[in-house]
DNA sequence: GAAAATACCATAAAATCCCATAATATCCCA
DNA sequence: TGGGATATTATGGGATTTTATGGTATTTTC
């Protein structure tokens, strides 16, 4: 599956198209629909995406016997209905659409972050702001963020 | 996974391009991304890499484990969100963006430091300062300077 | 037919390729 | 083991391609 990571920011225009970082689409134009799925983020104001590989192993998951919990299910079920799904143009942009524009207040630029097999989009302003209170709760709750791969089967 | 020993400078030239020495780099050109990744060290002004498996063996983890409290999970996304892909040229270069750079303040050469599955990179003046400061440190709390393998994991 | 959506074209800046060269390191065979 | 031949690095610079970003034209939708 795709890993999405850094960070970016782009222009949205009067059309509200933004191009979407080519490092992101490269991984996304292998898969089965180019473009990318997005949602409203219902922890933030941004907008979460994703590539269709991700929606269909999630579906295939839901359909199999899962191990979601009926709330886990419940949620699941409400991204699927508010999930969009955003061809690229040719030139690799996407149009955001009006609603989750203002869900995540967004105006003149988009700040795409990666998030390994997601990413979000943000009004850059909000996600600085988002940066500094999770750097202070961290600091607060002494969280330890060492990046650590835990050895599988362990 | 790789295992990156030694100490190597190299050049950095006007378009912030940089030799990755060809030991380091025998072990990522055979990972699915032919490159590095590499992110601003949040303990010294150093920059801190590996190959893209430890990046998916993290991500993986991360995406299964249910057990994360969402602010270890906001924090960890930061670190993905700093990351940066770094792809290799024709001639086994990466190009190291500004924020990093400034980060590291890195004028015209690079340190690279292998610390096993991981690696730095460093000013090369910074890392004298640093290796002598941890020298100093270890005398005085009277360490046992014999290398010990360490548990895999923790 | 008007408005919205989509396709198409243009351009500057940035990233990447491609080639050249010198310095190392490695090989190979007497 | 020596030392010339060969391959691999590290490094530089110019040429080419890709990206991001506008704008205009054409098609769709109601």
């Amino acid at each position: 599956m795709a890993l999405f990571l850094s960070t970016i920011i782009n222009k949205i225009d009067s059309k509200c198209r933004v191009s979407v970082p080519s490092s992101f689409r490269n991984s996304l134009q292998k898969q089965s629909f180019k473009g990318v799925i997005a949602f409203p983020s219902y922890q933030n104001n941004s907008i979460d995406a994703c590539g269709i590989d991700r929606m269909e192993s999630i579906s295939d998951n839901l359909d199999g016997n899962h191990n979601y919990t009926k709330e886990e299910f419940d949620l699941i079920s409400l991204y699927f209905g508010e999930a969009e799904q955003l061809p690229f143009d040719k030139e690799g942009r996407i149009i955001i659409p009006r609603n989750l524009i203002k869900h995540a207040a967004i105006v003149s630029e988009v700040l795409f972050v990666g998030l390994g097999p997601t990413f979000q989009m943000w009004n850059p302003k909000a996600y600085e702001n988002k940066k500094i209170e999770t750097i202070k709760t961290a600091n607060k709750k002494k969280l330890n963020p060492r990046l650590k791969p835990i050895p599988k089967g362990v």
